[in-house]
RNA sequence: CGCGGGAUGGAGCAGCCCGGUAGCUCGUCAGGCUCAUAACCUGAAGGUCGUAGGUUCAAAUCCUACUCCCGCAC
């Protein structure tokens, strides 16, 4: 193993948990770890830390969770900890320069997508909504720009169409994980150089909106189906079924999906059979495998349709 | 105290409002039919109806508290 290095660790979802708990076990001295402060969240409206902070807490690790690193006090109490580098995932505030030039050797940026490709907050979804066959993640050492900085190291991984962002989520986080240790040891020993992002190429992962969420069953089969296993499990797509005899809709989460031929004769959002076949806008289908109504858990298509009938000529809105 | 939905054999549900023998679809097991089958027929096993109290002659059903789950909001 190289060199320990003292660091500080930047994080706040599941994602970043692997990438720091590698760190820890590769050696290196975790000098303090910061995430987004604690929100009310879930049901209840509690208070809830970050997946990072409860790690950190658990491993008995400081964790400063400041609101901004924008003014000089927090930006002081950084520099004061005398770090070789820090290493940054997914932590969800602007790193001022004071911040990025604090540690030695800068501040390393874990990131899952193919730069300049799906700069930005989610980079997952947007690869698999927009249909990419490979993805990755990569280290990159940070800049002022949003993930524009040269990148250290990659590693790709393919997208099939069995996947979803949960199952890419957890490769890749498995991935960054592996290739945080490698990067930040080629980093610090200097066998590993910096290398710019492309200049062509570039997109945005803007962040999954509620508007993004609903099936416009108009669109390509091919559309439809990246759109449903790009959205699972989170934030989940959804469309609005009204079951026979009844006057309200449900409110009905699409979680996994298959592309399959459609029917000319039919319109978009059309039940094809008793398997919940849906014909979307190009005169394909996607056939539902996974799918959750209200109240009740995520189901496989077999056990949704045990208890909530939806025959061939059912429509989807 | 954010809003709402839910917990019933292995799975998914109905029954609850109007208390009184536990029901449906599927799965499992056994047998039958068939060249054969995930098909069909017959039969069987399997449930302290989330937990704890209360009301009642009697509670899945009514009342109270609690636990866990789901959606929205965030």
């Amino acid at each position: 193993m190289s060199e320990p290095l003292r660091i500080a660790f930047m994080g706040s979802p599941d994602f970043a948990v692997p990438v720091l708990a590698a760190l820890a076990e590769a050696g290196h001295e975790i000098a303090c770890v910061y995430s987004q402060p604690p929100r009310p969240a879930g049901r209840g409206k509690k208070l809830r830390p970050t997946p990072v902070h409860q790690w950190a807490e658990a491993a008995d690790i400081e964790v400063r969770t400041p609101r901004s690193l924008k003014k000089a006090p927090e930006q002081e109490a950084f520099a004061a900890l005398s770090l070789d580098a820090a290493v940054v995932v997914a932590y969800g505030l602007i790193l001022p320069q004071e911040i990025l030039d604090a540690p030695r050797l800068g501040c390393m940026n874990m990131h899952a997508s193919l730069l300049p490709r799906w700069r930005g907050a989610a980079p997952i979804h947007r690869a698999i909504m927009a249909g990419d066959e490979m993805t990755g993640v990569q280290a990159m050492m940070m800049e002022a720009g949003l993930d524009t900085g040269p990148v250290l190291a990659t590693e790709q991984t393919r997208i099939f169409p069995f996947d979803t962002t949960g199952s890419v989520h957890d490769r890749l986080a498995g991935l960054a994980a592996d290739l945080a240790v490698t990067a930040l040891a080629g980093l610090a020993d200097g066998t590993l150089a910096p290398q710019a992002q492309a200049e062509d190429g570039v997109t945005y992962a803007h962040k999954v909106t509620a508007e993004d969420q609903r099936i416009d069953w108009t669109k390509p089969g091919a559309e439809v189906d990246c759109h449903i296993r790009g959205l699972s499990p989170f934030p989940s797509a959804w469309f609005s079924y009204t079951p026979e005899g009844e006057t309200e809709p449900l409110r009905m989460k699409a979680l996994m999906s298959r592309r399959e031929a459609g029917r000319p004769d039919a319109a978009p959002g059309d039940v094809l059979d008793d398997d919940v076949l849906v014909q979307c806008g190009d005169g394909t289908a996607v056939r539902l495998l996974k799918a959750q109504k209200p109240g009740s858990k995520a189901m496989e298509a077999a056990d949704l349709l045990r208890g909530l009938p939806i025959v061939a000529g059912a429509r989807f809105e």
